[in-house]
DNA sequence: CCCACTTGTTGGCCCCACCAACGGTCAGGA
DNA sequence: TCCTGACCGTTGGTGGGGCCAACAAGTGGG
């Protein structure tokens, strides 16, 4: 409480702390992205694609965290590459079905390949014990905001 | 190697964890920060005044890894609150000096609160152990990435 | 006196996260 | 059956954030 003249500046605060640190990975992973000519939304779709199968743009933007909106702007560019398939959905006329293709699924891969690098140099300073638990803790604050 | 059928995707990868866990952060952040009408630039700028006092704009950009152009907008929107002046160097006609108002430095103080409860709210799932220990994990990661 | 460099400023770019509105479609209840 | 509410894809827009290029004015060293 005292009011002592010392700056006393918060350099150790844990949210603004979590912002830089995120910066830095923000940095390195669009930078290991954007060499290869991809997106961190492009990877959250083929993720979810690869991991769920295939779904109407809507689920897809509910399974990543992305908005409808981003959703239609990042399947186009996919599809315009190839990754991706976006046909009618015959039960369903306002569905669009959205599936990987095999190109698609190296492509992804790849960028795990990619994010991995990214990853490694970005956790470089760390013990294994450390990364454990940072990856632990981050999980758990992730699950208590859903 | 094997191309089993299994989908196996990474959510444990840490570089994409700490892409989501940022996001939350992000998103508590910039949501309280605008709450009081206020960015984090202006946090940022208004933190390194507060910690090195008066400065020019090219010295704030460096201390808060700012580029010049976002200082520039930065100052003026601060400027234009008050809670902070712009002067012209008298000897060196190229630099204006920044210092803060004493209405900034309430500012600041306010927006130290209003971060302090974002970062409460982050943190919440945590022990304190774990606090520290992910306080000390991305100090050590900041530090290597200078 | 040059020349290289710095500074403030303007303007622009791309990514990311959102929101509002629309026309088309679907499903359930009156 | 028709109405109504919800849902879907799509378009368009907003704002923060992180960068970069170019410029004129000014500075300092050789």
């Amino acid at each position: 409480m005292e009011t002592s003249g010392a700056p006393r500046r918060l350099r150790g605060t844990a949210s603004w702390l979590l912002g830089q640190a995120t910066t830095q990975a923000h940095r390195l992973v669009s930078e290991a992205l954007g060499a290869v000519d991809a997106r961190r939304y492009h990877y959250s779709l083929l993720a979810a694609l690869d991991e769920f199968g295939p779904a109407s743009q809507a689920d897809l933007g509910r399974r990543g965290g992305l908005d409808r909106s981003d959703v239609v702007a990042t399947v186009n560019e996919l599809a315009d590459k190839g990754f991706v398939e976006r046909r009618p959905d015959p039960g369903d006329k306002r569905r669009n079905i959205v599936s990987v293709t095999p190109s698609g699924t190296a492509h992804l891969r790849h960028l795990d390949r990619v994010l991995g690098r990214a990853q490694e140099a970005l956790l470089a300073p760390l013990s294994a014990a450390e990364r454990e638990e940072l990856v632990r803790v981050l999980n758990v604050v992730l699950e208590h905001h859903g």
